[in-house]
DNA sequence: ATCTAATGTTGACATCGTAAACATAACTCT
DNA sequence: AGAGTTATGTTTACGATGTCAACATTAGAT
């Protein structure tokens, strides 16, 4: 678990943003996004308190930063599921990868950091969100029901994941079930049409 | 806009609970969940920053009241929508809830409230939800495939909601629709199979 | 009318984000 | 190698926030 620094260091780290972001992942995976403040982020880091100002502009900075990361593993995710196992497994991976990561997913979809303004964070999310429609779109070869359809499947997968990460459904329907089953069982129950009226 | 508060209240306010609700709602709605602090709340209601604390415990407390509000409101949509045009009015109800009241939305599902911590708003929440599934699992007649397509569709109009609030949803994909159009659209796209392998 | 509980107010404290001024190390150019 | 410049950390400071404790005022019950 000790991450074996090379050096002692005194007044320059070496590397900061990689430290900070590394901290900051931990307070937020593990206290939650409301327990994530700049100070405490440069504490575990063994800086002062205005440390991150030298690579973080603000604390939403630090904040896209963390969800660039989520985006970025999320998408490997959904690669290698769609290698694997193809789009059923892909919908499956996204809830799963929202449920074993529910405060960094709740970063990147919860609204506090406005992904159109950072740059990075934004080209990664279009990025990921390409790779899943494009998979989807590729199956129904009919321009825009297969978009519908490609969007009705991620907003099936995106709110079947939320609506588990927050406790909203009641554990008598999941009937006794895995909660991998469970998502398996319930995203089989939908079928898309391409031109439905 | 003047809302006419028929006494002069020197000392004890009179309904401040109320009052703070609405200053609350105000803030909410208008400047997001971010700039909604006790303090503000209790400045437009005319109080000192410590009044509060004589009807809400904690800040989260205020933000339970307004997020139970907002469960009464999306109960009473769902409602109405079901007498007019049944389940699929239902789930275009929901988006568009969620569409209109972007920040009270984001509040109930968000994930800064623990809801099970505040019984009034479990309860609210738990009845809204009775009657969604409650509606879907009334026209597929068999037990758990039914219990499975109603989750489904509950995920599927909660993720279209959520991802058209983020604005993950290019502009490109609504190809010219009304947004109303649109959700008709993308919810059209997609049956449910009561028992899918 | 008096006592008590409910409701507001004042003052205080720790924490936070952020800005400005300063300190130190690294890099560049000669 | 030495001087000047830039990048990177530190200190100090400020206003805002949530929350606590002590106090003030009023409404209701006796």
């Amino acid at each position: 678990m000790s991450t074996s620094r090379p050096k002692k260091r005194s007044y320059h780290h070496g590397d900061l943003e990689a430290a900070l972001i590394r901290s900051a992942g931990n307070i937020l995976e593990k206290e939650g996004l409301e327990a994530l403040s700049l100070r405490e982020t440069a504490r575990r880091a063994g800086v002062s308190h205005n440390a991150p100002y030298r690579h973080f502009a603000e604390r939403e900075a630090l904040l896209a930063a963390l969800a660039r990361e989520g985006f970025e593993r999320l998408g490997a995710a959904q690669r290698e599921a769609a290698d694997k196992g193809g789009l059923r497994a892909m919908g499956e991976a996204y809830v799963l990868f929202a449920l074993e990561h529910p405060q960094r997913f709740r970063l990147m979809f919860g609204g506090q950091i406005s992904i159109a303004r950072h740059e990075k964070l934004r080209d990664v999310a279009t990025k990921t969100f390409a790779g899943l429609s494009g998979a989807l779109a590729a199956r129904v070869p009919e321009a825009q029901g297969a978009r519908d359809a490609s969007i009705a499947a991620w907003a099936l997968v995106h709110g079947l994941a939320l609506l588990l990460m927050g406790d909203r459904i009641a554990s008598a329907a999941m009937n006794g079930r895995e909660r991998k089953a469970f998502v398996r069982d319930v995203l089989a129950s939908v079928r898309f049409a391409a031109g439905a009226a």
